[in-house]
DNA sequence: AATTGGCACTCTCAGCGAGTAAGTGCCAAC
DNA sequence: GTTGGCACTTACTCGCTGAGAGTGCCAATT
């Protein structure tokens, strides 16, 4: 038993260097298996019952199905480290940042160009911060600017029009008082903190606040909860033969936001790893995808991960992956 | 030459059409000319001596050049218009934006939906803006924020950290009369406004007004001076056969911020297409690129088009993207 | 002088058959 | 349980051929 997952291995990693069907003969010949072509048939034969492997014709070696790369992936004890150029190349690419944006777009590049894969790198979790301060600027009588500034480093910004004007200091009033209730609070929390929050002004005044009060709620939680920047789809059209006939369907897939959401999931710390057919979405059953979590405090306040074709050097993205998460995260706890 | 320029146009016609080589004889048949197919053989091989048209192979029909597509384009007389349902759709795309990357980011999406090609939009330029406002926060005694309001609806906000703490009075007076030297001047003029800013005060705050300015000119200049969203990549791939064998290094182009700026050039008002060869860009030389200039007040403040094969439909690809860049304009002008 | 029909010529493309190489499954021997 | 041998299957690569498309050129026509 111990042996066949040690062809397994053998067949995934030879399949996965070289991209051609594997057999016997090569496989007893380039892996240091001391065992001859026709006992690793016997096992082979035994692999395919097992759904493992499968031959694309009868004349053919092996190639492993998507079961096959669940397996191998499972086996795995330890995932590759990463190289010490490929680490300080790493470093160099974050050190100049300057903001959040900054951060998320250079990460996502630096994930692109070290595993040559699509790279996807999901923006902090509004849900997941909390509130460091808003802030009520008035830029003419009748329009405001409200900036949201979260612990995660997020800055969000509306510009609003109120129905009438406001006074410089119902205005200042309205700016402490709104620090005052949400600050330090989780964002998911502020529907229930602000929902009687123009209570404390004046009659004249609670028109006003409560537009206030709802562009907050939907900066917060509506609109674009949720942001993913993606890089490298170049990559797909490199190993294009190893999706199914056309790049097309995926890079469709890839430019809806709602589908790398769901791609992404929640924010767990662990990595994880689903393969081909594992995936709901139809158009990207010829692809796997790799994901991680990252925050600043080590609990996961985003994912970040890559998209490649199933048959991809696993050890070595998972490394990938599971480092740039680990950089990001200790850059972003120095920084932000 | 009228008549050979009338050819010129049916085979361009055809072959955008049908994706094949056009012969003389299905020339006659589909095209209401009253000719005989061996008349415009003639003309064919007059066609292909001045360089505009080409056969693949001796026993092919004839496809254009380059230089064929150009002189189809400059001949042109009008472009085509968009379909009822489609300028509905446009205004439909637009209506609920809420702030400027709400709209750049619909307009890029639209536009790659109208024409089935790839969209760039590019945002208002900076270098063309004047300053609506300038903002400075406190977010703790050592940090700011500082949030740029330009009147073509752009936002730029930084955090920034202070040497030394400052007064919330001093703070106030460097709010006051930074809005007061800036409002409604040029972003660019501002590194000359802004030289001896920090003389207007003591000598204890000078050194914290220098670091706040040398950011401020950071974000008008400096940084992300230009920025460019992307859509319907995926479109690449549906005429991938157009590509010489690849879309590969198309992709690669794409990704590269530099080269879609170089694209886009200088914001212009009239419509430009480069075709082919005509493209500096070596990886995009089997694509063609329709741009045009949009700006709020009728001046072009940043450039939106499309990057398509070169077998593209002309008329309404420069028909769509000039629609939408008159949309879009209008919208800027009433909303922002 | 321009246009047209006819025709020989060229070239691609699809289909076919044969030979080759790779790899398997099975069986008998170890 | 492992191994070597062998017959069998199948894809892939050529070279070949015939069909089809389209041209260029020439002589006849208007």
């Amino acid at each position: 038993m111990e042996r066949r997952m040690e062809i397994l291995r053998a067949i995934v990693e030879d399949y996965v260097a070289t991209h051609e069907p594997v057999g016997s003969k090569v496989l007893a010949a380039r892996h240091g298996l001391s065992i001859s072509p026709a006992t690793i048939r016997n096992e082979m034969a035994a692999l395919e019952d097992e759904g493992l492997i499968i031959q694309p014709h009868t004349s053919a070696g092996r190639i492993p199905t998507d079961l096959g790369y669940r397996v191998f992936v499972d086996r795995l004890s330890t995932v590759k480290p990463l190289s010490t150029p490929e680490r300080r190349a790493i470093d160099k690419f974050l050190e100049g940042a300057v903001d959040l944006d900054d951060v998320v777009a250079r990460t996502v590049r630096l994930l692109a160009q070290v595993t040559h894969q699509v790279a996807i790198v999901q923006y902090p979790s509004l849900k997941r911060s909390s509130v460091r301060h808003i802030e009520v600027l008035s830029l003419a009588p009748t329009r405001l600017m409200l900036v949201l500034i979260a612990d995660t480093g997020r800055v969000e910004q509306r510009v609003l029009d109120l129905a009438a004007p406001m006074s410089e200091s119902a205005l200042a009033e309205m700016r402490t008082k709104l620090n005052g209730e949400a600050q330090g609070k989780k964002l998911s929390a502020l529907p229930l903190i602000l929902e009687a929050f123009e209570k404390n002004f004046t009659h004249a005044d609670q028109k006003n606040v409560r537009t206030v009060v709802s562009v907050i709620l939907e900066m917060a939680i509506e609109k674009n909860e949720e942001r993913v920047v993606i890089s490298g789809t170049s990559n797909l059209a490199r190993h294009a033969p190893d999706f199914n006939e056309s790049v097309h369907p995926v890079l469709e897939a890839l430019e809806e936001q709602v589908v790398l959401l769901r791609l992404l999931g929640e924010a767990v710390d662990e990595m994880k790893v689903r393969i081909g057919h594992e995936q709901e979405d139809k158009k990207l059953q010829s692809t796997s995808v790799i994901t991680t979590g990252y925050g600043p405090t080590g609990d996961a306040v985003a994912t970040l991960g890559i998209i490649g074709p199933t048959r991809m050097d696993y050890p070595t993205s998972m490394g990938a992956v599971s480092a740039v998460a680990r950089y990001l995260s200790r850059f972003l706890q120095e920084e932000i």
